[in-house]
DNA sequence: CTGAAAGCGCTAACAT
DNA sequence: ATGTTAGCGCTTTCAG
């Protein structure tokens, strides 16, 4: 063992191996011209020595960091937490780094976005983050750019990946028709929310094309506790909704359990209740939610192609729609029943 | 607005204040003798700039990053989603930046870990992840206080942040007997881990002192669907146990899920089951799950005390270890019934 | 208290 | 293909 070692420097290489200093840079730099078996001399001397190329000092000679900052409003909900996972094995896969931060979920500028921006960073992931035109405004002078997860931007004036929320909401529309209910009620997610409002156009426009009524309306806020409230609400009501389609599946999770613990329904016979996002626990014995299923693999994977192919120049944008698809459970009446 | 601006630096700030480069850096440092008015004057010129000292040149200097790194394993479990919420909102605010990595859950050495140590970072902050002997030497080399969270290290030799394991588990046990059951069983977690290790020591010890039969064991990797696997395997026993408790609430929710969905058990009257954390969800009505609480405020209140701290000394460790408290709800059969 | 100057560790011209 | 040189943007002696 060596006794209290500063850290080691690319000279240190170079001298052990017995190059000069850049020669050591190319060595680690993908594409540089070096004699091959200089090469390798110089990458086992780095092996001895325990070596590896400071990416701070990389990084600030090349104005770009390899990291992604991702902000995210609620770790609560489970499909942001399966996103934040798979999200991070990418990057880490394609030698990324990710930096986290809180992004509260809300409009207000967030400090610690602009404290990231000066990383250098490569990217912007804000997951299910409503979007401000100040961040994207400062995101672009410092030309990092931005991609919304699960969210659209108004003026689609910047990258996102999102699901297909519209077609969604028609499906999920589409089937409780079929289970022949009369009354529906929509569960709504957060106003300011482009997915709440595309499942919710969704959803209504399906049904007043086929004629059926119009849902009746509860706020949820995408938080389990507020939809107890908006279900107790919901059943409260003389014209209690046969159907309830909650815009995701923490809220229909939180109408399953009011629905059973609080009135006693047999849901899935009495009432039938759909979610969105398809989390794991949709799929539990004791829910079995019926629910429309958001491919967040495909949406990762898209996601880090943008980053990958954005950071050349940030200006451009894209915007991907992921198709997803319905499943069936048992919390909703079976279709012909 | 300006037309495609490069970052500005001290140097742009300094001109415009009419000081020095060194003047604007003194004014962004905390301790530096500088002039109040001057000060001020150079904040007045960042401001209307809109500079901020590069982080990254900052950090090649003073050979210190701000940077914590945080390792976790699943993101699935709440507990962990938790505390990464509540780290993340921590570190914001103490103006420390959270660097997060896929660590697996695995003793094999990690990539990534490696790399991550390159960026000079504050310390390592480890969820759940079990120690590997490597990586604490690769970090006490490169001077960087590692913090395992909701582990111990067998040799005591690095700082952790851990709950009461063996009080908690005791005060389960001594819960189940007051409930007058006799056939025990205990679901373990995974086997490398010292917080399964400690929570079936404190629950197997507190029965054998208690002259209760030796609790059976089944294996439940902490994961949702192993444990329901194992909640099969214990209920179709002849001896079936009339009290199971799990090393963590993901797998006593799946035990619930198992015992009440295809065993038509009334969980509560004829089978007990306690879990362990005390996340969200164990107090749905749909679960009801007694459990024992992990202070995870605190003990994140603590895992930020301790960075700040070990950062200057990092070959200095400490163990904290928080109390919790039992919650009883209707999961468990009353006391006296 | 303040400015000039010397680097932190690395990459990218520039010469050879 | 390789070594030399000039910085990236900042902090920190060192003089004054």
């Amino acid at each position: 063992m060596e006794i209290e070692k500063e850290a080691i420097t690319s000279l240190d290489v170079a001298r052990r191996a017995g190059v000069s200093q850049s020669a050591v840079s190319r060595a680690f730099t993908p594409g540089a011209s070096i004699a091959a078996d200089k090469r390798e001399r110089i990458i086992a001397a780095a092996e001895e020595l325990g070596y590896r190329p400071n990416p701070l000092a990389r990084s600030l000679l090349r104005g770009r960091s390899n990291i992604v900052g991702v902000g995210v409003g609620y770790l609560t909900n489970p499909f942001f937490t399966q996103t934040l996972q798979l999200l991070s094995d990418a990057l880490d896969g394609a030698g990324l780094r990710l930096m986290l931060f809180p992004a509260q979920g809300s409009t207000r500028p967030e400090p610690s976005i602009h404290e990231i921006l000066h990383y250098r960073i490569d990217a912007l992931v804000l997951l299910s983050v409503s979007p401000s035109s100040t961040l994207t405004e400062q995101c672009r002078r410092a030309q990092v750019p931005v991609i919304h997860y699960n969210r659209t931007t108004p003026a689609q004036d910047a990258s996102c990946v999102v699901g297909d929320n519209e077609t969604g909401a028609r499906a999920i529309a589409a089937h409780l028709l079929a289970g022949r209910h009369r009354r529906f009620a929509f569960m709504a997610g957060t106003a300011d929310s482009s997915t709440n409002a595309q499942r919710e156009a969704g959803f209504t426009e399906y049904l007043a094309e086929r004629g059926a009524p119009a849902p009746i309306r509860e706020d949820g806020a995408f938080d389990f506790d507020t939809a107890m409230a908006a279900t107790r609400r919901l059943l409260l009501r003389k014209d209690r909704p046969e159907a309830i389609f909650c815009a995701n599946d923490t809220m229909a999770l939180a109408a399953i359990t009011v629905a059973r613990h609080e009135f006693g329904l047999d849901v899935g016979r009495e009432i039938s209740i759909a979610g969105y996002d398809d989390v794991p626990m949709a799929a539990w014995p004791g829910f079995s939610l019926t629910s429309y299923s958001q491919p967040a693999a495909f949406m990762v994977a898209e996601t880090l192609r943008l980053i990958l192919s954005l950071r050349t120049d940030a200006d451009r944008h894209e915007q991907v729609v992921a198709q997803g698809s319905l499943v069936v459970r048992g919390s909703t009446r079976p279709v012909g029943a």
